[in-house]
DNA sequence: ACGATGATGAAC
DNA sequence: TTCATCATCGTA
């Protein structure tokens, strides 16, 4: 069983899509000359940055070009460049006109937002877009079985790690300290 | 531990 | 005009 995330699934805190992506995986689907080539990764670590009040959120001070895409519908994919060096990869979360988002920033077989955006080939073209067939680039949720018997099957457990979010000190003693980054440890 | 990278936006 | 940033790599 396979099913790929609608819009619905974006449409609330990023907080709870931060938690709720989490095992969930994200698909690459890129036309290598004529074959059209899927690469499908867990998703292990992730992000939330919610709203204007955040403190390390680029929405913190008002709408600008660059995060506009923020202020678009739930699933819109906001790609931004960085340190002269990176693209970071994020989801917007909530409704439209609510700046939201969560940053991905690691799946099973790559560590690292940066890395991330460069191994699946994600840069500023994809800014703005819908996650889709369309773009390329989508979430789908797979079921996750493991056999325990003889045809008896059950969900594989997982814990799931909350720490305050890497590199935003800036961000106050408040907004800083907030558990919004989740890591899936596989049991 | 630190410098280079060099888009974007805020502070000055 | 200068400075810091939702990193990463190479060099020390």
């Amino acid at each position: 069983m396979r099913k790929i995330l609608k819009t619905e699934f974006f449409d609330r805190s990023s907080v709870t899509v931060a938690e709720e992506l989490l095992g969930k995986f994200l698909v690459r689907e890129r036309k290598i000359g004529e074959k059209k080539e899927r690469e499908m990764y867990k998703i292990v670590e992730t992000e939330a940055y919610e709203g204007l009040l955040d403190r390390a959120s680029h929405a913190s001070r008002g709408q600008t070009v660059r995060n506009a895409p923020m202020y678009g519908l739930p699933g819109t994919i906001y790609v931004y460049f960085t340190y002269g060096m990176h693209f970071m990869f994020n989801i917007v979360c909530g409704k439209k006109g609510h700046p939201a988002a969560v940053l991905i920033r690691g799946v099973e077989s790559c560590s690292g937002p940066g890395r991330l955006t460069k191994k699946l080939g994600i840069d500023k073209r994809l800014n703005g877009k819908m996650l889709g067939k369309t773009s390329g680039l989508w979430v789908q949720w797979v079921e996750d079985r493991i056999e325990v018997r003889d045809k008896s099957y059950e969900i594989r457990k997982v814990k799931i790690l909350r720490t305050p979010r890497i590199g935003i000190r800036y961000a106050g003693p408040i907004w800083s300290k907030k558990l919004y980054r989740f890591v899936l440890q596989s049991l």
